[in-house]
DNA sequence: CGTATTATTGACTCCATTCAAAGATAGTGG
DNA sequence: CCACTATCTTTGAATGGAGTCAATAATACG
């Protein structure tokens, strides 16, 4: 186990997710000042927290591998799924406001994350001259993805889906990902309360998307056959 | 016209908003020196806009009175207002990502503002060291009250319009103001357009909830007669 | 006072949900 | 390796909640 992990002991200096995480816009002593603070490489199994919501604010995290979900539960104890996180995605700015998490991040599979602890956000922004601008960019992209959230929740069921397929595939694209073939990583049952749908509406629309051949569904795995014609869908 | 705002050119240091407003957790030097760079009471008639989507970032823009909408438009022109902005409510978060507002903000009715100009942020930032933490704060909320949306989104029209009058209501009783008899800043179909759902609805609605003796609704004039109840209908 | 805007109300329609059943897949242990 | 189980997915039929269309009413405003 231990000897398994150990080539993941890497800092944000030879980190192959630098240009697309947090180190983006900083030159490299900046670099060299962030990685000090940042504590790397947390591995967690499939339904473990990377925090909760209600938890004391941890700081800011991002996903190294693996994926995992943005959660909020409602005082009746209902789960609403807000997002999925991809390798490269920061979150936690959740918690900034109240200093505690308004949601939880859960794994959706093995994964892996980095850590700016909280304690040293503060110290940090004053050293790093960067890092204030590069983390409220950060914070901006969260602000991003829920409007976007807002915005597809006023569509139809197709255009739900549509637009689901088409922005993780933009997402994974940013990524260094392949686009066009993709495994989802939630269950119908999620895709459904993510975008809400019931999860039987989930699977028409998929198996309508398919018969229109846009895409070609094999359970979670997903090929893009025709994105220009899924991107118009979503300007309906 | 000169002379009429006079007596509204107030800096941070005496502005009855410094509660609620950025302020809210600095010291007495430490808002002094906001105040220097705060351009403050630029004031806007009903439907002028504070700033435009794919504007170049302006900075982060405090309402002091009146109220305002945050509206994004998509590709076709279709108008999705994501929020409403009250006195003490910062804005401008969203253009924080890619140095372009994401969406508009427009005033709807006479109001004002301050502003913090975004050439000013970074020197600020570091001059002032509470302030980076103050506007991660203040940019927290602005995650959480898209993350309320999208909630909120998932409900039914009862509920969406239950949740739509406590949360104005909490807000309003935040700042100051009457929490229990107040007008509304937003047109019906304005309102169904927050919430998805049409203007007949939210009209049969409003009307439902009256009926149930919860509010008295008069035109955009509402009265919560019962807000334990109303809450109770949130959690449907 | 007349017009434009905003709001209410009713009847009908349709999209997504609900309920129900069956099929497919992955993981487990004998 | 196969049977067994739990989980996930698909598919169909019936239902219902919100949308659409349309007409009328109330209010604001010039």
């Amino acid at each position: 186990m231990d000897r398994l992990f150990k080539n993941f002991q890497v800092s944000c200096e030879n980190c192959n997710l630098d240009e697309i995480c947090l180190p983006r816009g900083l030159s490299e002593q900046e670099v060299k000042d962030l990685s000090d603070v940042i504590k790397s490489n947390s591995v967690l199994q499939q339904g473990e927290y990377i925090y909760r919501q209600g938890d004391r604010f941890k700081g800011i995290v991002a996903v190294k591998s693996g994926t995992a979900k943005l959660v909020s539960n409602d005082n009746q104890g209902n789960e609403h799924i807000l997002n999925i996180l991809l390798p490269g995605e920061l979150t936690g700015f959740d918690g900034l406001n109240q200093n505690r998490h308004r949601c939880s991040a859960i794994a959706l599979e093995v994964m892996s994350y980095c850590e700016l602890p909280a304690e040293k956000l503060d110290s940090l922004c004053q050293m790093v001259p960067g890092i204030a601008r590069e983390l409220f960019r950060h914070s901006g992209e969260s602000i991003n993805e829920s409007q976007n959230q807002v915005i597809t929740s006023k569509q139809s069921a197709e255009v739900k889906l549509a637009l689901f397929l088409t922005n993780l595939s933009d997402r994974l694209k940013k990524r260094g990902f392949s686009s066009l073939s993709f495994d989802l990583p939630l269950t119908r049952e999620e895709m459904g309360n993510l975008l809400g749908l019931t999860l039987e509406t989930v699977s028409r629309m998929l198996k309508h998307l398919q018969n229109e051949g846009l895409i070609t569904v094999r359970r979670k795995h997903i090929e893009i056959n025709d994105l220009k014609t899924l991107k118009a869908i979503c300007s309906r």
